[in-house]
RNA sequence: GCCCCGGUGGCGGAACGGGUAGACGCUACGGACUUAAAAUCCGUUGGCCGCAAGGCCAUGCAGGUUCGAUUCCUGCCCGGGGCACCA
């Protein structure tokens, strides 16, 4: 008898079968409904973390679940392959980045399949393919051809040492992360996307997105940041150059609270003042100078210089003064605000400390006023008042009137305003997709016309820190330009690889096509179905595939707005921390598996296993490379085997929740597939088994069935519907212990268990394909698991005559009684009140009310 | 500051439309097997009282609605996340 379980002996078998069946090469079939099934692309970093395993054992169990409802699943895999690591690696070892990149796609995926994911491996990609990355450029222009691309300066952080931009995460205390060089903010010619043209239909079609977490949707809906206001101009006249100071403000009801106007730093009316005084060029230099990280700019004190000129309320005429703060951005609305000191904390705040005058306009719902100190019902919406003729007015209607009596005098008119900003996707960087311009000194920038594309990314170059080595490299960079055959010079920068990620999903539709960006494969497969990734996605990557998909569908590449129908953010893995702090000198982390635990309760407290000395604690984390608490999933693949680990990543917690790794738990998974295994291998030693009969069974057969039919309904649940696979799991192990204490070897007690183990092996299947596919096979079946269908359940199998009831006598639980099943309520109550724990509660009192939930429970109240 | 999500045994968590709180797993303890250990199997495991039968308390805190509240409502406390001089 083979009772033994070993993952290793099984599962290789298993993949080379499937393999060698093609079992999961997607093709399109209009007879049969489709199912896109997809998780986000990795990062080739060099080896699989345990968030790769949770994130695509997830997508696997729900295609492989899919399938089995009958439908046409399609699960790609790609590379995200363009990025920083890979030229850090390359300054570190003198590797170059392509080679690296692809020695690690190589392992990987080596690692995916071994872990047995259902993916369709013929329509793979990797980003850094000119196959792939054409299109980028293809679609770029196209962008440009239709003003969504465009070329303009824009404020960067840029490193002086390593000669490039920073994104703003790379950029710690104002220091370049990798030289500790003084970051500078610059003005440099970028590429951007015009994204804010769909920011009103990105916003608005979210509520189109039902199937989405709430969560991502707010997180996007504030990141688009829709403000409705009003845009008004305060003329001037300074020395004979008349103009119009524009301001926008969602207050316009608060306008006659006015007593000054700020600009920004980079506010042409600062630049103007500047020049005349030497004190502001000096606070305007210096504002200038400052990071450009917004959240910086949060926890900066508020400053402000007056700049002597004055400009008109545009509605009462009289003079204003403007300042320059600190404080106003340049990137939103205009660059200016007006300052009602009276109805806003931050003017309160600056009012008070330069002395100007502060004048209450709106009655904040009776609330006591008062000049003195800032109240936060200041800012409510209330009547206005020492407004003239809009006293008396609510906000809607002040701002209604404001709005009319400003658009009749030319000075401004309702307006929105949004908080997204268009997307700069140049990098001045090696490893991505070239940008398709060129420059020539008689033309321009001049597009790479469509029959020169791809610009292929040289692919043999080593950075070395300094600076885009594409920039030191002449075949690259000379060229002649296609207008006029002058001799030129491409771009060298290269695009965001938020790029790339951007439209991947279609292209898995049309991966071999080397005519066509997408073609009408992806007319089959698109919208995905169900994309699953995690949360650190939901604004960014979401966002821009949801604006790239609308451009293409714009240029009639597309019928579809919304790329993924359905969206799974998978919670983060977790471990713990440990760590000792020398007095001198920094923290060095320490890994758990490294590490004995010694104190129970609130302090937990450890030793370390090498020395015996003690660690500290530091509480729960995401495996991080930094705090060595990672777990290396291919020690757990060569230890338990690829099942286990698929079954410990989906059991615990929800897919949504962040799991806490346990080797325990790992252990508990594994202790299931053993017992699973033995029951079955210990069933067929008695020989085959037919269906049974069910007419003819006996009680605890027909309960056995029942809990097994019971079970498969749940299960099903679980996981299509409800997509809890923890509890799935639960139920399956829970009718795992019944069948364990299942002793009964007649023939119709077999044919129960045969029929109880086909069942359990099918719902297990996509969790644990492999010992799922050997225990069919031992089980009598010649069959491929993977192209069975879920089981149905068996309705009369459910059917019970008799059954148990709560019984409550004012709300409390007293007893349990069984009726008959479908009994009425004279039957229950009657049965209710005979039970003695009942009577002795109930005690002769009057019974004043008694609610039946049939089948459930009875409550008497006294 | 604004927005969102949570708080249930020793631990991770379950309870799906107001109806048996603690499924399932882990830990710990006791037992069987073994020369021994591991593995495996059996049992106990929210707290308190009780020999037992059984009872009482218990889902962050304080109230409310209800025959009945982990679930709904109000206020508060704590934790996590997102956004943030956004005019």
């Amino acid at each position: 008898m083979k009772d033994r379980y070993e993952p290793s002996e099984i599962e290789p078998a298993v993949q080379r079968d499937w393999d060698a069946a093609g079992t999961f090469v997607a093709r399109e079939d209009p007879a049969k409904p489709k199912y896109y099934c997809l998780c986000m692309f990795p990062y080739p970093s060099g080896k699989l973390h345990m968030g790769h395993v949770r994130n695509y054992t997830i997508g696997d169990v729900l295609a492989r679940y899919m399938r089995m409802q009958g439908f046409n699943v399609l699960q790609p895999m790609g590379w995200d392959a363009f990025g920083l690591p890979a030229e850090n690696a390359a300054i570190e070892n003198g590797v170059a980045p392509a080679r690296w990149t692809r020695d690690n796609i190589a392992h990987m995926k080596g690692q995916l399949k071994s872990l047995g994911f259902g993916i369709d491996w013929s329509r793979e990609l990797a980003t850094c393919d000119a196959d792939y990355y054409r299109w980028n450029q293809w679609l770029f222009l196209r962008m440009l051809e239709r003003g969504i691309a465009y070329k303009t300066t824009g404020v960067v952080n840029w490193d002086p040492v390593d000669q490039t931009v920073l994104a703003n995460e790379q950029v710690i205390d104002g220091r370049g992360w990798r030289t500790g060089a003084l970051i500078e903010k610059r003005e440099i010619p970028m590429y951007y996307l015009r994204i804010t043209q769909y920011a009103e239909e990105l916003l608005g079609a979210l509520s189109k997105l039902p199937d989405w977490p709430e969560r991502v949707r707010t997180m996007q809906a504030n990141w688009i940041g829709r403000s409705d206001g009003v845009n008004l101009a305060f003329p001037y006249d300074i020395d004979g150059r008349r103009g119009e100071l524009k301001v926008f403000t969602t207050r316009a009801d608060t306008i006659m609270g006015v007593t000054f106007v700020a600009v920004a730093a980079e506010h042409p009316l600062a630049e103007l003042a500047a020049t005349r005084k030497a004190k502001l060029r000096t606070f305007v230099n210096e504002c200038r100078r400052g990071s450009a990280m917004e959240a910086d700019f949060a926890t900066m004190e508020k400053k402000g210089i007056a700049t002597g000129l004055f400009v008109q309320h545009p509605l009462t005429g009289a003079a204003v003064e403007v300042w320059v703060g600190n404080y106003v951005l340049m990137a939103y609305g205009e660059g200016a605000v007006m300052g009602v000191p009276g109805h806003d904390e931050r003017d309160f705040a600056f009012a008070k400390k330069y002395g100007l005058p502060i004048l209450q306009v709106i009655d904040v719902n009776g609330k006591p006023y008062s000049t003195d100190a800032w109240q936060p019902s200041y800012t409510e919406y209330g009547r206005c008042i020492h407004s003239g003729h809009y006293d008396g007015l609510d906000y809607a209607g002040a701002t209604d009137a404001i709005a009319k009596d400003l658009e009749s005098k030319g000075l401004g008119r309702k307006q929105v305003v949004w908080r997204l900003r268009d997307w700069g996707i140049s990098r001045q960087r090696y490893w991505g997709c070239p940008i398709p311009i060129i420059h020539c000194p008689a033309c321009g920038d001049v597009p790479v016309p469509d029959d020169q594309l791809p610009v292929r990314l040289p692919e043999d170059l080593v950075p070395d820190g300094s600076g885009n080595p594409l920039a030191k490299t002449p075949s690259f960079l000379e060229c002649r330009c296609p207008k006029c055959g002058a001799a030129a010079r491409r771009e060298t920068d290269t695009m965001d690889t938020f790029v790339d990620s951007s439209w991947y999903y279609f292209r898995f539709a049309s991966a071999d096509n080397d005519r066509a960006m997408v073609d009408e494969r992806a007319a089959y497969w698109m919208p995905v179905d169900q994309y699953i990734g995690g949360i650190e996605h939901a604004i960014l990557h979401l966002l821009y595939s949801r604006f790239w998909t609308r451009v293409m569908r714009d240029c009639g590449l597309t019928k579809i707005d919304e790329p993924f129908q359905r969206l799974l953010t998978q919670g983060m893995v977790l471990n713990e921390i440990w760590f000792r702090k020398p007095a001198s000198g920094r923290i060095v982390y320490h890994n758990p598996a490294d590490v004995t635990a010694t104190g129970e309760g609130e302090a937990p407290s450890g030793v370390l296993k090498s020395d015996g000395q003690p660690v500290e604690y530091g509480g729960i984390g995401t495996m991080s490379k930094s705090r060595r608490n990672g777990v290396d999933p291919q020690e757990l693949i060569n230890r338990y085997g690829a099942d286990t680990a698929r079954l410990f990543m989906m059991s615990n917690v929800q897919p949504e929740d962040t799991l806490k790794w346990s080797d325990e738990g790992v252990e508990g998974a594994f202790r299931f597939m053993k017992r699973i295994w033995k029951t079955v291998h210990t069933h067929v030693a008695g020989g085959a088994s037919g269906p049974p009969e069910t007419a003819t069974l006996d009680g605890p057969q027909r309960e056995l069935r029942r809990q097994v039919h019971q079970a498969l309904a749940k299960v099903g649940d679980d996981i299509g519907r409800r997509r809890t696979f923890n509890t799935a799991i639960a139920a399956l192990m829970e009718l795992q212990n019944l069948l364990i204490r299942f002793e009964d070897d007649s023939p119709r007690g077999r044919a129960v268990m045969q029929e109880a183990l086909d069942l359990v092996v099918l719902m297990l299947s996509p969790l644990v394909p492999h010992a799922a596919q050997a225990m069919w096979r031992a089980l009598g079946h010649s069959t491929q698991l993977v192209d069975e269908r879920w089981p149905k359940v068996d309705a009369a199998a459910l059917v019970q005559d008799t059954i148990e009831i709560v019984v409550q006598v004012n709300g409390r639980l007293r007893a349990r009684v069984p009726v008959p099943a479908g009994a009425n309520e004279a039957i229950a109550r009657e049965a209710a009140l005979a039970d003695p724990g009942v009577a002795k509660f109930v005690a002769g009192q009057p019974i004043r009310k008694l609610i039946y939930v049939p089948g459930k429970l009875v409550n008497v109240v006294v």
